[in-house]
DNA sequence: CGAATTTAGTTTAATCTCAAACTGTTTAAT
DNA sequence: ATTAAACAGTTTGAGATTAAACTAAATTCG
């Protein structure tokens, strides 16, 4: 076993998440407020997906690929499909699958929200030196993971 | 205007916001299963901050501290009062002002909640080296107080 | 084949948060 | 002193998210 992690280490444990849920509720709060055609943090990052990730997605890949339940990308998908940005329809390979496609709008949608968020994100550049945020990037990837396997009793995201 | 961050900078920066979301997300969910007595994270939090800042508080102080909304800050306090955890009275000083402070029975269930929340950071602390931590909260709090300071016109785009 | 299980997605109920409107109190200005 | 402005806290309304229950389709396997 190893040794019990000192009082000290325990809180600044405990600051890091702190500091980690503020900065993504601040962050989400700007972001929704400077994106376009009301689109959510959210929303965004869907539309970002097909962009960076694949052109076609099943809404289970999604809830997976942003570690939300299915629930929340049913409800993400519906404002997106309600707002013309993309395309939901069934699998013709499977009756119980669904495809979910980028649309024209939604890629267009998709480059306006990017530049709208461009000032936030190039002031924080600014602020903060790059290859802070690079540094940090390994790291918490490896936090996401460590919390993607010790969650359990899976509840079906 | 500043200087244009690269493609590849704002990719990272980008990146990084969305990891912080979803460790915000998880972790959240992941204290919230564990945390005693039906307590939030912001419950705790609130708890918390008592015992390691100052052993009174108005609630606003308290929304500045976490940097959430007054309303929310009335909620999350309502929820604490109606488990006893904190008191809420009239500060006789002002009559708008308030005064919170944690009973015998919130500082209790702190305890209980530190110890219920210890195998999830001391776990944290074996999956991820505690020097990286360390290193981390300070660009954290960097980031922090640039989205705490920036104010962005939404004429940008 | 057919029943049981797993899988994909939706719905529901509860809770959280924000933004904005609203009370009521204190402070400032004239 | 009066009036206006700022401040502290609450309420309201909308939207997001989770967990769990639910529908329906595909798979497993006896």
């Amino acid at each position: 076993m190893p040794r019990q992690p000192s009082a000290r280490a325990l809180d600044h444990a405990y600051r890091f998440f702190n500091e980690i849920g503020i900065i993504a509720q601040l962050s989400a709060n700007e972001m929704a407020r400077v994106l376009p055609h009301g689109l959510t943090p959210s929303q965004f990052s869907v539309l970002n997906w097909f962009v960076r990730v694949d052109d076609e997605a099943t809404p289970g890949r999604l809830a997976t690929a942003f570690q939300v339940t299915k629930g929340a990308m049913t409800n993400t998908l519906k404002r997106l499909e309600e707002k013309g940005f993309v395309s939901v329809s069934p699998d013709p390979a499977s009756g119980r699958r669904k495809l979910v496609h980028l649309t024209a709008a939604g890629r267009t949608a998709r480059e306006a929200a990017v530049a709208a968020t461009f000032p936030l994100l190039a002031t924080l550049l600014e602020a903060v030196d790059r290859r802070r945020i690079d540094a940090m990037l390994p790291e918490l990837e490896a936090v996401r993971r460590f919390l993607d396997e010790a969650r359990f009793s899976g509840s079906g995201s």
